[in-house]
Formats: C-alpha cells, sequence, structure tokens
DNA sequence: AAAATAAATTTACTGTCTGAAGTAAATAAT
DNA sequence: ATTATTTACTTCAGACAGTAAATTTATTTT
C-alpha cells in the first residue's frame, strides 16, 4: 500500500438511465393457499396450527384458506391417525388432501416402449399401462395416435372418462421446450418444432405439459423419490444417453431459455471419442450404453448381436466374472461418470446429487464411493462436499415424472387466486 | 404398438404425502414500488401513462406509487428533453430518477490493486480511488485497515461523511458466500471464512454486501454494460484465472448454495494439465494467463521475467510478429476458450455470452467468429445459436460492479413497502 | 368442578392494487 | 373562436390478501 492514484468524475455522462432494464411485468408470487395446499399435501396430515407455525403465517388466514379449500372439495377433516400423546389443550384437526378430487395421466414416449399412467391427486397410481413401440422416425399424426391410444386404453383400465382428468403431462426424448410445449427435436419424430403439447390439447380437450426425458426423471425424484426433502438437488441420468436435471428451490430449473443442462454434450476432451450427436469429445461419448457397447468388440463375442440392454448385461457380467477387457471398459466409464459429477458441483454445487438409471444396476460402482472421488476432482476449499446417491429405477419413474409435470399444473389451477 | 401390458393398482401405497416438502415460507414478491422504480431508473425517464402501460398496472396504481416515491425524494418529474412530437391529448409528465438520493461505494479487492468508486443512485461514479497493493496474502485485520482506508480516501475526495452512504459493495477474488457475507477462502486472505461484511459492517455503521469477483463483473454488464438490455446472459471472464457469472431473468444467479459457477474448474480433461488449484485438466489450466505464461518458455526469451502483464503482453507481441510458438499458444487457448463457450451453450442456454477480460485486448480473437465456433461444438437442433460478445474492459468494471451490488441493496431498502 | 392450555374461529383492521369515473391539457375540426 | 377528440393524470370506492388480537371450543390436569 504505497501510491495511491485518485481522481474525481464529472457527474452525469449523459447515458439514459441505468440498471437492469425489465421486459415486462411476469413476477410469480406463491399464494398462501398454494402454500397451504401444498404443506398438507407434502406432509400427508398437518392440522392447521401446524401450518400455520411452518408456513409462517397467521392461524387466522389457514383456517379461511382451510374453509376454501375444503369448500372447494381439495382436502379434508381426518382423523388423526398417529395421535396418541396427551397434551393439554384443545386437540388439533388433522387436514388431508382428498386424493380423489382431481386426476392426471402421465404419459412417456420413448424408442422401445411407451407407458403411461393415471394417477390421483396425490400421486397414486391408479393404472398404468405398456404399450410397446417399434417406429424409430414417425410423423406426427402418428405419435398423437399413439398417444391417444394409449390415453383411451388408460382410462378405460381406470373406468374413468377423459373429462375426469385434469392435465396430461408427457415426457419425450429429445429437446423440448416446456414454456410453447414444442418439441424442437426428438429421436421420436420426423419432423422438427412440432406444437406436440397444443395439438393433444386440442384433441382431448385437457391441458397438456411436456417436458424432456432428464426433467421429468428430476420430477419423478422432487414428487416421490429422494429428492422430496431436499430443496437443491441435482439428478445425472446414464442410460441410452446422458443427461442431467438441477431442482432449485424445490423448482425445476430449465436453463435460460429452456433447453439447456445437456449435460451429455459438454465436451470433456477436445477431438475425443465420436459421439452419436456427430460432435467429439462429448462426456455422452464415454459414458452412454451406446458408447459402451462400441467397446464391447473387445471384450465380448459379438457374433451374437443382442439388444442393447441384452448387451449391457452380457457385458456386465463378463466385468463380473473377471474379464479385463470388460473390467476395463467400466472403470473408465467410471471415470468419466466421476468427472461429469464433479463438473456439476464445481458449476450448481447442488447439496445432492442422485445419480440414475437402469445401468448403475449392473455396473460396478457399488465398491466405488463416487462422492469421495467426485471430490477429489472439486476445489479443496469447497468446504461442504456433495453428497453422491445412486438411484436404480424401474421402468415407471419416466411416467411418475410426467404425471408430477400434470399434477404440479393442476394444482396450480386449483388453488390459484379468486376463483 | 403390437402387445401391451396394463395393470390396474391398488388405491394408496401408505406412504405419507407426496410432491416437493417446502422447508419455509421465503418466496420474494416484488413490489409495484420497486418495480416502477426500477422502470425509471432503466429508462432513464418515462410517463407514468408509460410506466402503466409497460408494467401491465393500473394507471391509478402508478399516480400513487409515483407520489410516494417523489414525496420520499427518489424521483421527481422533469422536463422531458426529447418531447417534440405533437400527438393529440395531454402531454405526459416524464419522471426521473432523483441521482443524489442516495449514494453508494463500490469495492474491488485484488492481488496487486484496490480500487474503490462512489456513485450516486443512477451509478454515476462521483469519486474514484485506487491504491496499489502487495502483500500477497495477509490477516483479515490488515485486509479491514485498507478497506478502510480506500472508504475515507474516497469519501475525502467526494466531499462526503460516511453517514451518506447507504450501502457498501465489496467484490473479492476467492470463494464468497453473498447470502452470508463470508469469504470462505480468497488468494488475499491468510484465513478461511471471513465474516467480512459484518465486520466491516460494524466499523463503518453502513449495510456491507460482498461477491466474488466473476458475480461482480457480470453484475457490472447487467448495470452498465452489454446485459443491460438481456434478461438473460452468461459472462466468461478470462484473466489471472477463469471464472464465469450468469443472469436469469435479469437476476444474478448464483447456484444452489451460492457457490457454483466455477467454470475454471471444470474438467475438460482427463488427467490434463496441471491447474494451480492442484488438480488436473481444468478448463483454467488451458487457458488463464499463468496458464499461458507457463507454456510461454519455449516462444520468449525468458532472461528477463517480468510482471504477469508485462510477460502477456511480450507473448502477444511475439504472436502478432509472427512468432510460431507464440501464435501456437494463442491458437490452443482459443480451442479452450471455444470449448468453454460450448460448454456453457450446451448446460445455460443462455442466448449471450460476453467474454469479458484484459486478455482478450491482444489476443488473436478478433479474427475468429467465437460464436460460430461454439456453435460448431453444440447440439446442431439448438436451433436459435448464441450470441458471443468480446468485452475489452477498463480497470474500473469490478468497482463498478460492485457499486451494482450496494445499488441494489439500497433500491431494495428505499422501496420495500410500508415504510 | 375449576383451572390451565392449546387449537380453531371470528372480528376488526391494514396495505396493495384495480377499475371506473372524473379532471386536465393538449390538438383537430368546424 | 368554439367544440370535439384524444391522451394523461387523479381520485376514490372497493376487492383481496393477509395480520393481530379477542373469543370460542375442546381437552387435560388438579
Amino acid at each position: 500500500m504505497s501510491e495511491s492514484k485518485s481522481t474525481l468524475y464529472d457527474v452525469g455522462d449523459g447515458m439514459a438511465g441505468c440498471g437492469p432494464i425489465f421486459p415486462e411485468g411476469g413476477f410469480e408470487k406463491n399464494s398462501l393457499r398454494k402454500q397451504v395446499f401444498e404443506h398438507v399435501r407434502g406432509n400427508g396430515s398437518v392440522a392447521r396450527s401446524d401450518i400455520a407455525r411452518a408456513l409462517s403465517i397467521s392461524a387466522g388466514s389457514v383456517t379461511g384458506i382451510a374453509a376454501e379449500l375444503i369448500a372447494a372439495g381439495l382436502i379434508q377433516e381426518i382423523e388423526d391417525p398417529d395421535r396418541e400423546i396427551t397434551v393439554r389443550g384443545r386437540p388439533p384437526v388433522a387436514l388431508a388432501i382428498v386424493p380423489d378430487s382431481f386426476h392426471v395421466i402421465g404419459i412417456h414416449l420413448a424408442n422401445e416402449r411407451h407407458s403411461a399412467i393415471l394417477t390421483d391427486s396425490i400421486g397414486t397410481v391408479l393404472a398404468e399401462t405398456t404399450h410397446s413401440a417399434c417406429a424409430p422416425k414417425r410423423p406426427v399424426s402418428d405419435l398423437i395416435d399413439e398417444i391417444i391410444l394409449l390415453v383411451t386404453d388408460l382410462l378405460k383400465i381406470a373406468g374413468m372418462a377423459l373429462n375426469q382428468i385434469s392435465a396430461i403431462g408427457i415426457g419425450i426424448a429429445g429437446l423440448v421446450d416446456h414454456t410453447t410445449g414444442t418439441v424442437a427435436w426428438s429421436p421420436l419424430l420426423s419432423e422438427a418444432n412440432v406444437k406436440l403439447a397444443g395439438t393433444i390439447e386440442a384433441r382431448t380437450g385437457t391441458p397438456v405439459f411436456i417436458d424432456n426425458d432428464a426433467n421429468i426423471v428430476t420430477l419423478a425424484e422432487l414428487w416421490f423419490g429422494g429428492g422430496r426433502t431436499n430443496s437443491n438437488f441435482a439428478v445425472m441420468t446414464v442410460e441410452h444417453g446422458v443427461g442431467m436435471g438441477l431442482v432449485l428451490n424445490n423448482r425445476l430449473f430449465r436453463g435460460a431459455r429452456g433447453m439447456g443442462l445437456e449435460l451429455g454434450h459438454t465436451k470433456v476432451q477436445i477431438g475425443g471419442a465420436l459421439c452419436r450427436c456427430g460432435q467429439r469429445g462429448c462426456l455422452e461419448a464415454y459414458l452412454a450404453d451406446y458408447a459402451l457397447i462400441k467397446e464391447a468388440v473387445s471384450a465380448l463375442d459379438l457374433t451374437a448381436i443382442g439388444t442393447e440392454k441384452n448387451t449391457m448385461e452380457r457385458l456386465s457380467a463378463a466385468s463380473k466374472s473377471g474379464d479385463p477387457a470388460a473390467q476395463a471398459i467400466f472403470e473408465n466409464a467410471a471415470k468419466y461418470l466421476i468427472l461429469g459429477l464433479a463438473n456439476i458441483v464445481q458449476l450448481f454445487d447442488p447439496g445432492l446429487i442422485i445419480v440414475s438409471g437402469g445401468h448403475i444396476r449392473y455396473d460396478n460402482l457399488d465398491n466405488i464411493d463416487l462422492g469421495a472421488e467426485a471430490h477429489k476432482l472439486t476445489l479443496n476449499s469447497n468446504i461442504n462436499a456433495c453428497e453422491v446417491a445412486l438411484h436404480a429405477w424401474d421402468g415407471l419413474v419416466w411416467a411418475r415424472g410426467a404425471s408430477a409435470l400434470a399434477l404440479s399444473a393442476a394444482t396450480d389451477y386449483f388453488t390459484r387466486e379468486s376463483r
């Protein structure tokens, strides 16, 4: 601290204004009505006084809002099941969601099979159906027919009519713009920039919401999985491709323009392995199923070529029975998985990353402490290390995530202000 | 679409509740008062009727709010400077910010020098000072003394007293938690987890807000730079280190737990070049000044070793005069810069990335269309390509960004509800 | 039975914002 | 010059969301 340079500026340099220029209004405010409803749903059953304490709102407000929600048939007073503790004072009255106050449908569209579920307002699956799909690329009209078939099938099983459905959520692989309901590109479609949500909405007369694979898996974790108790977490999906989803403050983060978080296509090596997207050095090109299968030539007798799933199982079996080539393939993939985790930590700093995928059922990842390994690749000063959890799912997760998409839309609708 | 599998589920599986469990309230609502103030500030001068239209609020609200803001001395009616057009009807009355309604200080702390500015409520710099710093690591008490010295110097130049300052914003290199005002780690400090904001606040009696280098550069772009008209953009800083900042919906995005966006330490090569953080394969290790200098041995006669800045300038000169080794160094760095850009696009999908840094003054980046090159490395289907802008800044940017930190805090304070 | 205690409700009140009606100040048409 | 038209701004009643405090209700403890 020796020399110092100082100047006195002229006031006003003629520029017009300063600070960010806000384009329009459009700020979301969460009404107490919605907060109360979500708190009841999140906790199963809560008393009015507990809600007031938890949300830091006045007891009077809770009474009024609860009365409205009860009148609307959305919640009800119930006998508190686990009430044993004898305390003085008027006993609390537990509130709970009326499960059949509304119903939604969740649909997942994929290469090999479509799945769909019909749930009530707390996400209980009332009916489920799976249709096998074959055509790799089809025109929109065909896909729409497939969707309508799923819906009618589902309604028949549940014994319900379309007008009893409050919303339909659809998850589809590809680049999806949730806000506009358009599919920019999908491996299922021969056309691009398809206004899928609007079209289905017109066909069914029901509000339709779409999102991509990774986001609906993340929603599934948020609504029904390990993310429920975490306000901030990331999901990394490793399957046919590599994707990720991010939850910030209990809300799905969709990037600036709705299409981001393409972790699988971030570059991890200049001029690296060729990815199915045509680029080189994508993370996916080292980690996704098809990348491992490409390498499997050296480990497996590939005279009998099976499905992707079958090949992966054989590769896994080979690794477990000591095949050095198969083991090397998995070891290398694990390295890149850890690299992906480290990059997520470095960029988003979530407290928890859930690694999801059918994949991880047969990978030998159980022996590796992924959290610790990823931590080794991040700034040491990043004191609070990020927890990493593995979650091997069943085939229904996507449909459940899609139903969560519909559920949150329906919740918004039913709890909106001044009904 | 051949076979199909269907099941009917039992209702209720005994789980308690579903959906995200919200920990507490904590939803922010932007009062109209703040929106009006920010709209006036953002546009320089606007009529009440324009505000009502722009924010989609009733004209009556604007009248009331404007009256309050005028009474509080925050805005004023002015003669509209550029009013020429003769339209029918009562002519609008322009509103503008009263510049000296409040003042803030912005401070940047760095290795080689500290800089500080004092601005009015529209960010006009009223006084500026720069102190050279030398100690690479010092105890907190020393740094606090340096900060106090900057403040008193600045006040003396401006002829103002400390109690006339509404807020102080501080930018410092390292890992900073803005919400708690603590510096987890900094190259300037010998101690870790320093509650810097609180301490300065206690010493000055003025609200203090801190953030890291990359975030205050991003704020500078948002408030005074190319980001003003963009609601969503990313900033990539290339200087001594590599950092990034992200603006979503006109707000600085700070990651899930306040510490993220460490682009410089994302891994772009397994077992790659050694980074100053001790890891291998960090983007920074291929792109930051010190990384290039390390390589410069082959290009420059390094018998006379100078400062980092000096060495960079010599390296740049060598490249421009045709030295192949120097050129190769810059070409390689450009490759990694493009890779970094591509990864930002892939993950965050901003409409605009501003590449900021002293660096880019002498790099030969003018010949490269960074946007197009980065686009080549992203999913083709990402239709709307991301714009990339270069922004070579002067030494004041950091202090200006820090002042923006203080300005937004002061704005919140003065436009808060029920004053 | 009376006292204590906690839950739920009611009531009166506050602050924010809107919508409709009214006022002000300019230009255009007659 | 007078009137119509247009646009900007103001005023004010009222809808709403929410709170705080008093009151009622239901239960346990003494």
